[in-house]
DNA sequence: TCTATTGCTCCAGAAGCTATAGGTTTGAGG
DNA sequence: CCTCAAACCTATAGCTTCTGGAGCAATAGA
């Protein structure tokens, strides 16, 4: 039986996150000792890691609900999980496009080499200007 | 003179963003009108396009609040706004490079094709085995 | 037994909006 | 001038995923 700074500990998941998974619906209400403190099993442990694991890799609360649910059910097949896995991943390369715009647009503001006043200062002209932009944002 | 309509309109910003900036103290509280509505004058129309513009970089409100404060000073040096631009590009490229790693390891990830039980399934196993994984992260 | 550490609940805040409820003002057509 | 729909007002709550604090109770080691 761990405490929840045992498991707080094990998966790095810290512990009012690990309260708030509870509340989430992410992590079943553990039993409690006499004093009511949390007590969990070896099981918990691997759940929680499951959650902090597809966390890291950026997947919301609720597809980490789906997946969990899904991974009860080892017999189901699992074109589910995968769909949710390929949209996260579609998710992500969209962010990375739309980040590498905004690089390149801040990269041209940024030119500005600090050495002059404010007035002709091209970070300021170019956010007071769209129509400086090279890409529509 | 705009109302908060015609203001929105024509930069784009959504009427109760508008009011959040006034909240947030990014634009100032505008003369109203007898029946106390918003009126506002072309500086203003101005300075919101600015500041649509600098959100759509992904700047935070506190940057630009910085940064409107700067552009009342031409007289002043403006390496501060290089400063803060520059901050934020170097923000925009971690991000695009976290990203980057995610979605190797979402790539590796949903190699799953789909056609089988969740018992067996890649995407599952490796969210439940972090040890799978490549990267760290 | 004492006490440091850990745990409990409840609540607020962070970021940047968005939405809803319930009411008032405006402006165009008749 | 009157009416009525559209636009506006304030205040408040909600979204997402936690994080931190206050104030108090339980536990574990010396």
């Amino acid at each position: 039986m761990y405490s929840i700074g045992d498991l707080s500990r094990r998966t790095g998941v810290k512990i009012p996150t690990i309260r708030y998974y509870e509340q989430m619906g992410l992590i079943a209400a553990p039993e409690r000792s006499e004093g009511n403190q949390r007590r969990y099993e070896k099981s918990e442990l691997e759940r929680l890691a499951f959650i902090r694991h597809a966390r890291d890799l950026g997947l919301s609360i609720d597809s980490i609900r789906d997946l969990l649910a899904l991974s009860q059910h080892p017999e189901r097949p699992c074109g589910e999980a995968d769909r949710i896995a390929s949209e996260h991943l579609a998710t992500v390369r969209e962010k990375i496009a739309r980040l590498k715009k905004l690089e390149q647009e801040l990269e041209r503001i940024v030119a500005c080499d600090g050495n002059h006043t404010v007035g002709d200062c091209y970070v300021i002209r170019a956010l007071a200007d769209h129509s400086m932009c090279e890409n529509e944002h």
